[in-house]
DNA sequence: TTAATTGCAAACGGTTTGCCACGTT
DNA sequence: AACGTGGCAAACCGTTTGCAATTAA
């Protein structure tokens, strides 16, 4: 997902209202085929470039959050407010962490004076097996 | 970079040595690309699968960190030491986050404990600015 | 000897993009 | 009418993989 900042005008279409307003009754994380899979529902025309150039105009305008997960698919959160993210390294399985839990208070400041870089923010991400997986410990992605 | 965790047995190949000493010597957070041309110097013959091919023996032995920014392709780090990263938005540098700033004592446990993941390991990545582009606000990909 | 590893090249999969028609403004 | 946007399909690019030849153990 390439964010491309430079939004001149904005025409508000059936199509990204209705990604928007998809990805804000969500909870799951999902991924942009996900996404198209459910918009073509109700929009059998709904292609994929659209879906993806919408998450673009939208992340650009700080509506949706993107998680760089790896190994696969970006993922994509209706949620714009400061969180952070647990995600399964067996199934991709993706939560949130209640906000408030692991506040680090300044720390874009504090790395901002440390490394001369000017910072704007962070993410924090934790990995590790989620409820499911850990009871089926034999099998999936990772093997045994 | 997918991690197979299963590696029954190891063969230490010049091509894996020189991978994890050429990444033990640098500190720019280089991607596979980068490495395989570095490689290519010494080792003419060194082909773009075998690079990824040991990235993902080292990683999965954790001897690389693999980071993934997102927007373009993974990064890797040869300090496997716990550290954060600040990257930049517009250059895609990567800097090491000096350790023991930013430290966040208990967090995993604490996640774990109000997600219901077994919590394994974090990362924290910090974006914005480098010296660099600071300077140059008014070129690079981001635009002006 | 033998099985892990390599080099090569083709395949893969997520994402982007060019083109032209369409629809919002 | 103007131009941002959609639909479609091809292109892109980082990464993975099948295969035969090599090479470490």
């Amino acid at each position: 997902m390439i964010i491309n900042k430079k939004v001149l005008s904005r025409r508000n279409t059936r199509q990204r209202a209705a990604l928007l307003e998809l990805l804000a009754s969500v909870t799951c994380h999902p991924d942009a085929c996900w996404l198209y899979g459910r918009l073509k529902v109700d929009w059998p025309g709904m292609s994929l470039g659209t879906v993806y150039r919408n998450l673009a105009v939208l992340a650009a305008e700080g509506q949706v959050r993107v998680l760089h997960i790896g190994g696969a698919g970006d993922r994509f959160d209706g949620d714009t407010s400061v969180h952070y993210h647990v995600f399964c390294t067996k199934c991709g399985a993706v939560a949130d962490v209640p906000p408030g839990l692991c506040a680090v208070p300044d720390a874009d400041s504090a790395v901002s004076g440390c490394t001369g870089y000017s910072v704007s923010g962070h993410s924090m991400d934790f990995f590790g097996l989620c409820p499911e997986c850990q009871k089926g410990l034999e099998s999936g992605p990772s093997g045994s």
